[in-house]
DNA sequence: AGGCATGTTACAGG
DNA sequence: ACCTGTAACATGCC
């Protein structure tokens, strides 16, 4: 589930259920997960609030209150349940099922807060993290120190993808799911956003005429913002309807729409799926030159 | 059975 | 030291 528009939504909604609540115990059903964690390193949690939870490219960052950053990457397959007993409602983060939260094996920590609240992590295939650092040091750390910039901010902006561009020598979809070339797209996104900018995912970078990379930069900002304004994308499809999910998927124009005809209206080509380093890339052939 | 999956990074070779 | 490409991690679902 997890690039930049769906963390941003996590972190959204988590920070109404959670901020300045209190950390009363923390249970750790597997810490086997990218990074090896145990309750010595939770421990130094328990009694103090979470003041405030920020994103930095796919990372969410909870601000504890002892001087404390909590980092969490949720991997391919990391999700966060905010659970309130109180109302007996399975409230989650991103997704809000019933089913998907209760006696999951793939529960890997339990943070209890107050009342029953519970926020639990859970991670089917274990390549997300939670680290712990110093409130000072946090952005010295090896994950955030090669970071490229926020596609949303006025720094990723055309000057700043042509400049990087010069003397590359690599395809315009390796460059974009890069993160020291910008921070926080993965597979779908970029996907969607060389799509609407009319670009082959092979087209090597040098290549690159300026009115596309402008483009790229365009759609990039323009996707990523209606992505997170429909609540993201949810790969998964729920058999509950109730409750939140993403909505962007229904807005896929070539993510997993390999055989299915191209969305523009004149174009009768259908999308195509090609391997670029190994991640599937889909694309019209004939809309994207 | 084999291929594929929303991500990152260690490593190899240039 | 920088640039690029590949494989590996763990688990489940077609």
């Amino acid at each position: 589930m997890p690039e930049l528009p769906e963390v941003e939504v996590v972190k959204k909604s988590l920070t109404k259920k959670i901020q300045n609540l209190i950390i009363k115990k923390v249970k750790i059903h597997d810490g086997d997960l990218r990074y090896r964690i145990n309750e010595e390193q939770t421990k130094k949690l328990i009694g103090k609030k979470i003041k405030k939870i920020e994103r930095r490219s796919k990372f969410l960052i909870f601000k504890i209150s002892n001087k404390k950053v909590m980092l969490i990457h949720l991997g391919m397959t990391g999700k966060l349940y905010f659970i309130d007993r109180k109302n007996e409602k399975f409230k989650t983060s991103f997704y809000y099922n019933l089913n998907e939260a209760k006696d999951n094996k793939h529960n890997r920590v339990t943070f209890f807060l107050k009342n029953n609240q519970k926020l639990i992590y859970n991670d089917i295939r274990k390549f997300g993290f939670i680290k712990y650092f110093s409130f000072e040091k946090y952005k010295n750390n090896p994950h955030f120190r090669n970071l490229g910039p926020e596609p949303l901010e006025k720094y990723f902006n055309y000057k700043y993808l042509k400049d990087y561009i010069f003397g590359r020598n690599r395809t315009i979809k390796d460059l974009l799911m890069d993160q020291k070339c910008v921070s926080g797209l993965g597979n779908i996104y970029v996907n969607e956003i060389l799509f609407s900018s009319g670009v082959k995912p092979t087209r090597k970078v040098k290549k690159l005429e300026n009115f596309e990379i402008k483009s790229i930069v365009i759609n990039t900002k323009k996707i990523l913002k209606s992505a997170i304004k429909l609540g993201g994308s949810s790969i998964k499809d729920f058999s509950s309807g109730d409750g939140k999910k993403g909505e962007f998927q229904q807005h896929f124009n070539v993510y997993n729409q390999n055989g299915k005809k191209c969305s523009n209206i004149d174009c009768s080509y259908k999308v195509a799926r090609i391997v670029i380093s190994n991640r599937s890339s889909f694309f019209c052939k004939k809309c994207q030159k």
